[in-house]
DNA sequence: GGGACCCTATCGGAAAAGCCGATCAGAGCA
DNA sequence: TGCTCTGATCGGCTTTTCCGATAGGGTCCC
C-alpha cells in the first residue's frame, strides 16, 4: 500500500519552486531535515529520484518534472475540496432524489420544477414516481432521499414534513343531478357506481374512506391506472368519483362534459408530507424543500 | 495546512464500495475502529459530512459523492507515479537537453537526430547551439543535460565521455597549387591568407594550433561567423582554410570549386566528447548517448 | 415488544510517523 | 587551501495512526 501524505506531495512543489531546500522548508515552515527526509521519503515511495541534488543548483529530473505536474494537479483538486463542502452545505444545492406518488406527481411537476429551478439553481433534482410503499422502501434504503406522499399515517417510521391539506373533490357528469350543487357529502352518492384507481394506490383508500367504506362494496367499483382515465370514464357516463384537489387544479377536470363539486365528509382530504429517514444527514435539506413547498402554495390548502 | 493522506482516500474509496465499515475494514486489513477513525479525520479535513451512517445501509452525501470522484480520480494519478518511475529508469527514455557547439551542429543534427529517433523512441531531445564555454556554464547550471563539445581540455571540471576523433582537412581552390595533393602540411601553406571562425569558436585556436600559431599572424587572419561562410571564401580565392571531416562528411565542401586536402600535423584533429556535470544522476542516459554515437560512427573516427 | 444480531463510535494504550536541532560531508568559490 | 553554502544524517521528542475492547443504536425476527 503506498503510503504518501498529501502534503509532501506539496512539499516537493514548493521545493521546485524554491530552488533550493532551505528555501523551502523556511518557506513552508518546518526544518530542512524535515524537508529532506519527506522528499527522500516521496522518492522512495514513487521509487525513483525526483531531483539531481549534486550540483550549485537543484536540477529536476524528468520523473521529477512528470511528478510535478501531476503533484500540481492533484493539489488542484485536494484544494477545490473545502469549496464542494462549502457549496455542500448551502440548502438544496446538491443532487435530491425525490419521489412522488402518481396522484401527485403528473399534476404537481411542471409547476414544481419550475418554481424548485428558480429558487434553488443549485439543486440538481432526480424525480422518481412510485407507489407510496415502493417510495417509502426506497427511502428506507438510502436510494431515494425524500418521499411525497399523501398517507403519513403509514409511515411513522419516517420522519414526516407536512406539507399541507389536499381536498378530495366529487366529479360527475355534466349532466348528473349533482353537478349544479355547490356540495355534496356520502349520502347523496349512495348506489352510484365509484370509480376507483387500482389497488396499491392510496388515493384508492383515502376515497373508500371519504364515502364512508360501507356506502359501496368494493366489488362494485370499477379500477382504473391513473386520473385522466377515471376522468374519460366518467364522462363516458361509466361513474362517478373524488380526485384530489391537485390534479384539478392542474386541469386534470376541465373537459367540458364533468364537473367538480365540493364534497363534505370528515374524511374528504389527504394530507401530505414528506417522508425522509429519520436522523437523516440531510434533514436541513429537507425540511428547506418541505418550507419551500408550502411557501409557494403548490399542493395543498395550508396546514391541517 | 491540509493534512491529508492518500491512503485514507483509498479507504474512503473501499469503504463506499464496500457499503459498511467493518467490510471494508477487513478487506484493507485494519481494524474497524482505525476505518472509523479516519473517515472523521477526511470529514474532518475536508469540512463536511461524506456518508449518511444513520441507517442500514451507508448513504453516500452528494458531497460524499463528489469526493468520490475526486478521490478515484486522485488514486489514477497516485498509481501512475511509479510507472512514470519505471520509464524513467530505461535510458534515454525521457527528455534529454544536449548542447551543440556551431562548427558540428548543423552538420551532425540531420543524421544524430534521425539515428536516435530509430534507436531510443521515447527519447525528447532538446538541442541548443552555442559555443563551448556558454554550453558549459549551461550545463553546470543544470539547463543543459550534456554538450557535445570538440575541446575537452578546458572542461576538467566535468564528466566527459570521448566519442572520437574529428580531423581538420585543408580547403583550397580548385586551381590551387595544393588542390591536387594527396596530402599537405603546415609547411605548404606558410604565407598563405588563413581563413577562420570568429574569436570564441573552438575551432578557431584548433585551426591556429593545426596549422602552428607561429606560421600565421593573428592580425593577418580573416573571420568568418559559420564554415559554410568560410567555404564561400575559399571560393573566392579570399584565402584557405581548416574544417572538420564533420563538416565535409555532410557536403560542406561540395561546391565544384573547391577541393579538400588531408592535412598532416601532430594537431590536425580535436577530439570530440559529451560534458556532463560530475556525478549527476543521469549518467547512465548520457553514457547510453555516448556510445550510441560512438557506435553509430555518425561524428569521429574513433577514439583516438 | 423483547431479544439477537449487526453496525458504527469511542476509549486507552502501543506502534509508527513526522518533526526538530545539531552535526557531518561535499561542492563551489575566492 | 580555506570559507561558505547546501543537503544528508542522527538522536530525541511530539503527534498521528492504529488496534482491541467496549458501548450505544438500529434492524429484524420471533
Amino acid at each position: 500500500m503506498i503510503n504518501l501524505n498529501i502534503r509532501h506531495l506539496y512539499y516537493f512543489i514548493i521545493l521546485v519552486e524554491s530552488g533550493s531546500f532551505s528555501k523551502a522548508a523556511a518557506h513552508i515552515g518546518i526544518g530542512q531535515s524535515t524537508l529532506s527526509g519527506a522528499i527522500q521519503g516521496l522518492e522512495a515511495t514513487i521509487g525513483g529520484p525526483l531531483l539531481d541534488r549534486t550540483g550549485r543548483e537543484l536540477v529536476l529530473l524528468p520523473l521529477g518534472e512528470a511528478v510535478l505536474r501531476r503533484a500540481r494537479d492533484i493539489m488542484a483538486q485536494i484544494g477545490e475540496l473545502p469549496d464542494l463542502a462549502a457549496r455542500s452545505a448551502r440548502p438544496l444545492s446538491s443532487r435530491l432524489r425525490l419521489g412522488l406518488i402518481p396522484s401527485i406527481a403528473p399534476f404537481l411537476l411542471p409547476r414544481m420544477l419550475k418554481s424548485l429551478k428558480r429558487a434553488f439553481p443549485e439543486l440538481d433534482l432526480y424525480v422518481r414516481e412510485g407507489m407510496t410503499h415502493t417510495l417509502l422502501s426506497e427511502v428506507r434504503t438510502g436510494r431515494l432521499d425524500v418521499a411525497l406522499i399523501a398517507d403519513i399515517n403509514g409511515a411513522e417510521d419516517f420522519d414526516i414534513a407536512e406539507i399541507g391539506r389536499d381536498p378530495l373533490l366529487l366529479v360527475v357528469p355534466t349532466d348528473h343531478p349533482l353537478a349544479g350543487r355547490n356540495a355534496a357529502g356520502p349520502e347523496d352518492i349512495e348506489g352510484e357506481q365509484l370509480l376507483l384507481l387500482d389497488k396499491g394506490h392510496c388515493l384508492r383508500q383515502h376515497v373508500l374512506t371519504a364515502v364512508g367504506a360501507d356506502h359501496v362494496t368494493e366489488a362494485a367499483a370499477v379500477s382504473a391506472f391513473t386520473i385522466p382515465t377515471l376522468m374519460h370514464m366518467v364522462e363516458a357516463h361509466i361513474g362517478i368519483t373524488l380526485i384530489p384537489e391537485v390534479a384539478v387544479r392542474a386541469g386534470a377536470a376541465s373537459q367540458s362534459d364533468v364537473r367538480t363539486v365540493r364534497f363534505d365528509s370528515p374524511h374528504a382530504w389527504r394530507t401530505l408530507g414528506l417522508a425522509s429517514r429519520p436522523r437523516a444527514a440531510r434533514s436541513a435539506d429537507f425540511d428547506a424543500l418541505a418550507e419551500h413547498l408550502r411557501a409557494e402554495g403548490l399542493i395543498g390548502i395550508g396546514p391541517q
